[in-house]
DNA sequence: ATCATAGTCGTCTTCCTGACGATAAACACG
DNA sequence: CGTGTTTATCGTCAGGAAGACGACTATGAT
């Protein structure tokens, strides 16, 4: 027997995404310009309908293919491959939120090295990383003097809540290393730390931290001098995804 | 200009809740009996539709009262009153999780303190704490011989993810506190960590961290001999929301 | 009066952290 | 070719937090 569908009122339901790197030193975004109403023209996240056969993550991860190319991994094989983490972040369904209808939008938060170049359908200019700096502040205007902000919708919101996800998460899990490339340096993963959270660390004990958790870093062998100076061993990340220890943010 | 309900498919929208608290040392949740096909007869969390014109977070605390008669206080005025604590959880979406229809259930985690009984439409037979560990384990038996696990639809995963939530979110905020009453001793608030974990924590030792977290309790001057022995000093929860260092889940 | 119960205060050892000195191995430049 | 710069890595030390546990206190139960 079909189900009544007068008993409760029809809902669209959305995944949006909040996208992060690091790029110079920076944690940045991926946000795509808007090309039709509402909100034309200004910048948003990404994101789309979720089809009728998907399940929440596989339109998530559909969406994330379509706009950088990454493939995301399964959440239980974390920087295995060089595919992107993915995870839910929230859901967000203010009445108000989308002027046309009734919208429910469940974001999702992906972490990713450092790519190429955003590709959104082949137009380079509807798809941009933007510091998430600019992106959540008043009136914020990227280097080319564009205004990159306020974002569309609740997007500010999301993004704000996406990034107080990761800023928290990679003090007490191993997933800043979803933002290294498949072999790093202790070096590099200390600027992930210092470019996610805004602060500047102690490279000693950043690197006895994190090279005495067992199970966190693993030796690949070779080395490398990509960052300058002194070369540095090159590490794989290591089964584990809990910290702890946690690493420690440090106050203000 | 309406938007084109050809472009996407209707979806419902639900929310479930996870209400937890604590019962004789054992971390209960809140199940109801289910009234209608599917799984007519069978235990499931307590939710409903969202309304046309409700927010999310509206349409949660409009269940948990209606289920239990519990205020949902707003979240940035912790443990003030005796309502409960509200967060969204996690949303639920897979296709085939409601064989009627695509229903997308956005879950929330509630928090009480110890309720004297729960009121399902004044159906008593309807409505019923049973301890966590029942409602998860395979074929679960309530204290009277009759079964209450598995939970109805996908809500035996929901119903462990709360779980898991509240176990991890204890220990770096003072989230702790929403279990109990207004006024409450350290000891009382040390039993419900040992309920929620599952462990024993040495009273001394947690006497120590938890008085000595400026912000985290606040004494009200008077005192209780209602756990037996000595009398004990009461506290109100203090304004601090996040643990700084967090209080330890013991390995193993 | 004695015991059981629960709360509270201390002590001691161990571990972690933050601050920071020192050395090592590359490159850039004159 | 030396010198300076950069980054990596190891070591030391003081202060603080946590686990283990002893000791004492204030109630009610018998």
């Amino acid at each position: 027997m079909p189900y009544d569908p007068s008993a409760f009122p029809p809902f669209a339901v959305t995944v949006d995404l909040v996208v992060l790197t690091v790029r110079r030193h920076a944690l940045c975004a991926l946000a795509v310009r808007r090309g039709e109403q509402p909100f034309q023209g200004r910048w948003a996240l990404p994101g789309g309908f979720v089809r009728a056969d998907e399940d929440l993550a596989q339109a998530a991860a559909r969406e994330l293919a379509e706009e950088t190319g990454l493939r995301a991994h399964d959440p239980s094989a974390p920087a295995q491959d060089n595919g992107a983490h993915l995870e839910q972040l929230a859901t967000y369904g203010d009445p108000k939120r989308d002027p046309r209808m009734r919208v429910v939008s469940v974001a999702h938060l992906a972490l990713a090295p450092d790519l190429p170049a955003p590709r959104a359908g082949g137009d380079a200019n509807s798809a941009r990383w933007a510091p998430v700096e600019e992106l959540l502040q008043q009136g914020g205007y990227g280097r080319d003097g564009e205004p990159v902000a306020p974002l569309a919708f609740d997007h500010a919101q999301i993004l704000a809540d996406g990034v107080e996800r990761a800023r928290s998460k990679i003090e007490y899990s191993s997933l800043a290393t979803a933002f290294c490339p498949p072999e790093f340096t202790v070096g590099e993963l200390r600027r992930v730390y210092e470019a996610v959270w805004g602060v500047a660390l102690d490279p000693r004990n950043f690197h006895r931290k994190v090279t005495g958790t067992p199970g966190f870093l693993v030796p690949t062998g070779g080395t490398t001098t990509r960052q300058g100076g002194r070369p540095a061993q090159l590490f794989r990340a290591g089964g584990a995804t809990l910290l702890n220890p946690p690493m420690l943010r440090p106050e203000v």
